[in-house]
DNA sequence: TTGTACGCGTTATCAG
DNA sequence: CTGATAACGCGTACAA
């Protein structure tokens, strides 16, 4: 009972499901129409070389009449595999994410590799949520500053392949770019500039890098001798920084870290509106150098990630440990593996200057 | 350096892929854990009520202890539906479009449906790989400023059904924010500072609503009887906006709409880096009140559109003919349907002003 | 090299 | 209301 497929030449489909003009070709009507059998299509497409050149042919060409594409859920059935990897970030409106995102789905294209997205509004709880639904459905997983516990994503990566950028937990496979040149960088510059005094506005409770942050400027001010003080944690949006106004006024720091761009922004525009001059009256930096961090007044000092090649590393990583072959390989030239990720990087521009006289 | 942590912890995985611990519960074992036939299990899972309270609770309780989880790539088998819904924005990296997308995966997460994200790079080729790969895969695709043909959108929506954001297609549903209010009132307040030329700085070539906004402000400029003269189409990117200032200033308009934010910005700098003074020397204007866009000095007037409801709105349409249900109707305060979208809306600041005397 | 037959996990169509 | 059984489209041992 082999040839169980309905009639299928333009004629009308009872019922069921009419939507689509016809139903998608299967390898059953390349098979037919190649005068071969259904399983000898299944290998030409799948395995090139298994297959005498010239019933290859054939099929290639009926498969290309008959436009037929590959039923990606009826392979994933026998295989398990999707060609499909998701991408968890914490906040989709944070810049800082779009050039990560950017470069995952860009190189996923190039491998032939489709990006499912979503994200956790800075929940765990969605997080969870996220993960839960694509593990069912994706090859890999890549968390971008996950707000899970170490604990949680040590189960999902018990489950399938996951990587994580901008954090680190024990046994699981991590991108993260040196954060040492650029504050090492940034705090040499500011001690020179005769600050003394230095606050760090923290982002999220729960997040794995803004620890990371705090620690690696402490570690800089120690050095150098400078005080370094810390404002309460905040969400590391631009209202966030808004918020921190006041505690940063508070404070006799003479410059001020932010966890990231859009709280330092934010912190940059409150402070502003309340007569302070920056960079005169109080110093600024962010992290990461998203987009529109240089159209403010004075633009913004900030310490540039690799955003860019984090997304594409994270990508590569976790598609070499599923195995991943077959790249269209356009861009190959960064041989093979995910090559390593740039360092982080100071960008002066206009929020940092010279201490305020006390 | 990039630290790239190998997984390594205590338990070596042998071999292959081992990793799952067990594979995963089926609705066999589950079926068999409650003591009845698989199907009924399906039908317990998937339609509420068509089965007997007792052994529904019977089902439940197994299906949770064995933390079941459907296959959902068996279930598109027999079905065809995945839930999960495609959408193709041009340029990931502009702001515009991640409001869309939050909008979008928003809504979707709420009706326990997932999103595929992919990029055109405004390229329409692109644009064309990236929808046929999704096509396979989602049960709906929704196309965000697309930059393919009319004709190649109606073969797309042939097959799955297909929402247009920002674009309008004989026979496809889509949904476009009313530019008219918006325009209306910028031509009218650029008409009261005593603007009599105005230019349109246009976006992408083959962009249905850079065309549609300029027609729109040419309806609003032939009103008030001012002249409206249009720059040479760019890449609607920042860098486009820094591109079209030696045109803009060879002309004698004063005021300048862009197509996007975006150029505005680019615009409006590469300007005052020639000395130009905004808003004295010229009035800029820009589309889409993007993040970022009161940042820069002067903060820019723009015309803002509601890409969040854009987004949520596109979804929940498409969702709804595809027919999805379950939605856990947590905001479903709209009523049934996607409700109506926002108007555009004008959002004065300081890049416009009083005309600069001839 | 090519064809046969079966399984993947689920839903749908029948009987019972 | 429930159980058996046939698809769904594809991969893959195994046989030819």
């Amino acid at each position: 009972m082999t040839e169980t497929t309905p009639a299928n030449d333009g004629t009308e489909q009872p019922g069921s499901r009419a939507r689509a003009a016809k139903a998608a070709p299967t390898i059953y009507d390349i098979a037919e129409r190649a005068g071969v059998n259904p399983s000898t299509v299944s290998r030409a497409l799948s395995k090139p070389g298994r297959v005498s050149a010239k019933t290859a042919q054939k099929i290639m060409d009926a498969a290309e009449e008959l436009n037929y594409q590959v039923n990606i859920f009826a392979r994933a059935l026998p295989t398990g595999r999707t060609q499909t990897v998701g991408l968890i970030v914490s906040d989709i409106t944070n810049p800082a994410f779009f050039d990560i995102i950017r470069g995952a789905e860009t190189a996923a294209a190039a491998r032939d590799y489709t990006l499912m997205l979503a994200e956790s509004t800075e929940s765990a709880e969605h997080e969870m949520t996220a993960a839960r639904r694509m593990l069912a459905t994706v090859d890999a997983l890549i968390l971008a500053s996950p707000r899970l516990s170490d604990e949680e994503i040590q189960v999902l990566a018990a489950k399938k392949p996951v990587i994580l950028v901008n954090r680190k937990v024990d046994g699981v496979c991590s991108v993260v770019a040196d954060l040492e040149p650029g504050v090492a960088d940034a705090v040499r510059h500011l001690a020179a500039m005769g600050h003394t005094s230095i606050s760090y506005v923290a982002g999220p409770e729960r997040s794995w890098m803004s620890k990371r942050r705090w620690e690696t400027i402490k570690a800089r001010c120690d050095w150098h001798g400078i005080a370094l003080s810390q404002v309460a944690a905040g969400v590391p949006t631009v209202e966030g920084g808004r918020r921190a106004a006041a505690a940063v006024r508070a404070g006799q720091a003479t410059a001020v870290f932010c966890y990231n761009d859009l709280m330092a922004i934010g912190l940059m525009r409150e402070l502003q509106a309340a007569g302070v001059d920056v960079p005169a009256g109080l110093s600024i930096l962010g992290f990461d150098n998203i987009f529109g961090s240089d159209f403010t007044t004075p633009p913004l000092s900030t310490i540039k990630s690799p955003l860019h090649e984090l997304g594409v590393a994270a990508l590569m990583q976790v598609l070499d440990t599923v195995g991943a072959g077959a790249g269209a390989g356009a861009d190959s030239g960064t041989g093979p593996g995910p090559g390593p990720v740039p360092d982080t990087e100071l960008v002066l521009r206009g929020s940092t200057g010279a201490a305020r006289v006390a």
